[in-house]
RNA sequence: GCCCCGGUAGUGUAGUGGCCUAUCAUGUGAGCCUGUCGAGCUUUCGACUCGGGUUCAAAUCCCGGCCGGGGCGCCA
């Protein structure tokens, strides 16, 4: 008999009907001679029961009941019975089905299970076994309606933003996923090729090059979900392959796209947390962020930005902030934590252990004093005259209470570590709201970073960046980064039309003219079939999805994510390969050790 | 490449040099139990990541490996 119902459906309305489940044996209880089974499936746990008194005329109870002793955990049943009510008084009100039981007429055991290896039932958290373990065995792992959620949650946020995009009129186009390898960026997974031996594939890092010839071949508003891959270590929002929400568009500008990811996140935001977002988001500068946060990422879920205060405490004869001073580039940057002196505040303990803390992270030290009703306390304030001390309690906006703590040495380093430092004290005062989603956008973005030992220039973004005006080594991009909680969700911009333009850039990038052509040279050509002024953006789904659930890691949120390492619990990949693959391909590793090179025949 | 944290029955844990013949829970096998729902009760089984070292004595201290996680570098 094929299933009626799934297990999470049946209710009051079904009482009395003659119904067929299908599942796995969640739980079971044995009451010596009333039997209960927690019969679970994707949607839902049905409560079963065998009640050797009530079952119909007719039922061989011996056999019935020997089918159920064989009905051990998470073996795959199937039953047939009748809708019931549940006794009075013995109800579940937080089961959905928790008002009725299927009464077991006939059974039969459709797939016996071993033992599992960990429990599979609804359970706190600190009760899981530990993440390699649930990797190893992530089918029953994905079991779990915490996971299954996840899955589907995943599954609507994609279904929301096609949806989305469909009402806006993109095409979703598919691009390749073997494609060139190109000299920048992350490290490429190479495939080799067959029928051009000693060739490879790269697959790819991100389907920007053929995005961008999508317009220029006129299709003018593409998306498309795209598996990325990039040979770099993982974290936990770092997996070797990951999905991006990627998007582009022609005869555009920055606020067109922009308006277009607002409207996209909102749509997903209304579809599933029935919230409306506000809009336009947040916006900052990257060198607004820069000063403000220490980071091109802030998290904007509370508030503490640094202050610069340099200039007001030039002369004050403090040795410490002298000697930072006396050397060029330098800044003294202080962080106001409001209301430290409570009993959820810092104590000087918890002072001592920022200082040795910030001390890890490249700071020789940290001042602190404390704002009081008669102005500011600690051992240091007498180097600092009244004039200095207003400065600062007007400056960072103290008042009593406060805990005001600074930073000196060279301005890139303070504010780097200024915006850990402004992390970690939100995390330990609890200065962050859960489930509260911060959006920002990051525009403004240098073009080029200066490599500090070589002097070289890299592309802060990619290649690819349209410059906001004349092109030179520190001009800005007309870029917008979308900053999700402090995290980095997704980068776009403008790009290149003018193909001269492009060619600048690549070779300011250090690209010799023969490099160039190799490398880029298929993409520069299409640029000169007139390209139309385009851009775009790639939204990270795997992370923005963790950070809507609340999920520490990706992984979470991915159905079978690579370990930590790289290495895949479920297949075991990667795997070495025989031999004969090897040679088809005209390849032969070295990480082997049985190598006798003297074997080998070099042709000239 | 580097830094930090961890590894005790199937699972989650306790155990900071001798009280360890290693705790507790869950699970597993057996038994009891007619309204439970992560049922309950009785009982059984089951573990110190590996290799070296220190010591009269190591789960415990030291060194190294392996495995897992977090981070730095890397991630145009």
């Amino acid at each position: 008999m094929k299933r009626t119902n799934t297990c999470g459906e049946l209710c009051s309305t079904d009482l009395g009907k003659d119904v067929c489940l299908q599942g796995w044996v969640r739980f079971s209880r044995d009451h010596g001679g009333i039997l209960f089974f927690d019969l679970a499936d994707a949607y839902g746990i049905t409560q079963l029961v065998y009640d050797p008194e009530d079952v119909d005329e007719g039922v061989d109870k011996t056999s019935l009941a020997s089918i159920l002793d064989s009905f051990t955990r998470e073996s795959v049943v199937s039953v047939t019975g009748t809708v019931r009510e549940r006794v009075a008084g013995t109800e579940d009100a937080r089961n959905p089905t928790g008002k009725v039981e299927v009464l077991i007429q006939d059974a039969e055991l459709l797939s016996r299970s071993l033992s599992p290896p960990f429990e599979i039932g609804e359970q706190k958290e600190h009760l899981l076994p530990a993440e390699d373990t649930r990797l190893r065995y992530r089918y029953l792992d994905l079991r779990r309606a915490e996971m299954i959620r996840c899955l589907r949650f995943r599954h609507r946020v994609i279904s929301l933003a096609r949806q989305y995009m469909e009402s806006a009129s993109f095409l979703e186009v598919e691009t390749p996923l073997l494609t060139r390898s190109t000299p920048e960026g992350a490290r490429d997974f190479l495939v080799p090729s067959r029928v051009h031996p000693g060739s490879f594939y790269a697959l790819p890092q991100s389907p920007q090059l053929f995005k961008q010839m999508l317009m220029v071949a006129g299709v003018d508003r593409y998306y498309q979900l795209a598996r990325c891959f990039r040979d770099e270590d993982s974290r936990a929002d770092r997996q070797p392959e990951f999905t991006q929400f990627d998007i582009e568009m022609s005869f555009v500008d920055r606020e067109d796209i922009i308006t277009i990811i607002e409207g996209m996140v909102s749509h997903i935001w209304r579809g599933l947390f029935d919230e409306e977002l506000e809009t336009p988001f947040l916006r900052l500068s990257f060198d607004e962020a820069m000063s403000l946060y220490g980071t091109d990422s802030p998290d904007l879920r509370f508030d503490m930005p640094m202050v610069d205060v340099t200039e007001i405490v030039r002369e004050t004869p403090y040795d410490i902030f002298q000697r930072v001073l006396s050397k060029k580039g330098s800044s003294i940057c202080g962080l106001n934590v409001k209301g430290s002196d409570g009993a959820e505040g810092l104590g000087r303990n918890e002072v001592d252990r920022l200082i040795s803390w910030i001390k890890r992270h490249g700071m020789g030290g940290m001042t602190w004093m404390r704002v009081t009703d008669k102005g500011l306390d600690s051992n240091i304030v007498k180097y600092f005259t009244p004039e200095v001390q207003n400065g600062l309690i007007e400056a960072m906006g103290a008042e009593d209470g406060d805990l005001l703590l600074f930073l000196a040495g060279p301005r890139r380093k303070v504010l780097e570590a200024g915006g850990l430092l402004r992390e970690k004290l939100a995390a330990d005062l609890g200065l962050i709201k859960e489930g509260s989603h911060q959006f920002l956008w990051i525009i403004d973005c240098p073009m080029f970073e200066k490599d500090p030992v070589s002097g070289n220039l890299t592309a802060f973004h990619h290649p690819f960046v349209r410059p906001v005006g004349v092109l030179s080594d520190d001009v800005q991009g007309e870029s917008y980064d979308l900053c999700l909680n402090g995290v980095e969700l997704g980068s776009g911009s403008l790009r290149n039309h003018d193909v001269d333009v492009q060619r600048r850039i690549l070779s300011m990038l250090g690209l010799s003219d023969e490099r160039m052509e190799d490398d880029f040279g298929f993409f520069l050509e299409a640029l000169s079939y007139g390209a139309p002024p385009h851009g775009g953006i790639a939204l990270g789904v795997d992370r923005m999805v963790s950070i809507m659930l609340g999920k520490e890691s990706i992984r979470e949120v991915i159905a079978f994510p690579k370990n930590k390492r790289m290495h895949s619990p479920f297949d075991g990949s990667p795997t070495p390969v025989d031999d004969e693959k090897l040679s088809e391909l005209q390849i032969m590793s070295l990480a082997m050790d049985d190598i006798d090179f003297d074997d080998i025949d070099i042709e000239e």
